[in-house]
DNA sequence: CTGAAAGTTGTACAAATGTACGATATAATA
DNA sequence: TATTATATCGTACATTTGTACAACTTTCAG
């Protein structure tokens, strides 16, 4: 079994997905990384690196002075528990809902769906 | 201008979310529509709807001795605020990678894409 | 070897969150 | 009207979250 980590907040689930972004990276190429416009402390990124590791999602190991981070978990495992929950409580666990929502508010295009439907297709194939 | 509300939390959307299914409610129907498994008190259910009618997500009227809880704003901004800010985070604003996901790990099937097309293919003859 | 630059560590702290008890008020019932 | 079943209200409280400073440490350039 996987899956008994402390779920992640919102401010800690930025830094881990541009962790994944990276492969790796110090504190400070996290924060370079960061949103434009999301005004946030280098220090900040650093208590946010920090309590990830502690919570199980990322590691680190040494190289210089600066500690390199990297995540520690498969990105599908945790983006599959935060989207479900997400989904759950918003949209009472309709993932159909979700997706119509976005499409009948132009967040995604016919083009996208084009590629939905490829990958779909080749999915069923496989099972 | 709209969406200067004080953000949901995670267990504020669920009562919320419930609040739109029903269209109102007393506590006691909201804490009736939680998700079975969901094991929560009757006075927590009451608290979140204190909060939300707090932050001016909901409203309510008295009937009886009890209040009928309503929901005060829009679903379409809510969920459009929430669903920008979840993808923001976790899939650096990729909605269309969010919907990737959902179709890569069986999430969402053939027949639900068909339906976004049709859906899609409409939209965009209206604009 | 020394000092400066860049990092890490310890710690803080207010606000938000999740959860809920006990006391009080009130409507409905007998 | 007295009792009872329901509600609400005031409050509480441990955690988590977001944000970050100050002090201490470790490299690296000179």
């Amino acid at each position: 079994m996987k899956q008994e980590l402390t779920a992640l907040s919102g401010a800690e689930g930025e830094v881990l997905r541009i962790l994944w972004e990276l492969g790796h990276g110090s504190v400070q190429s996290v924060l370079d990384k960061m949103p434009a416009g999301r005004d946030v402390a280098y220090a900040t990124v650093q208590t946010l690196l920090r309590r990830l590791e502690k919570k199980g999602y990322v590691g680190h190991e040494k190289a210089g002075k600066a500690h390199i981070f990297y995540p520690a978990v498969e990105r599908a495992d945790v983006l599959d528990s935060a989207v479900g929950t997400f989904v759950e409580r918003l949209f009472g666990g309709n993932t159909a809902g979700l997706v119509h929502f976005l499409a009948e508010h132009g967040k995604i295009g016919a083009d996208d769906v084009e590629k939905l439907q490829k990958l779909i297709s080749d999915n069923e194939e496989r099972s």
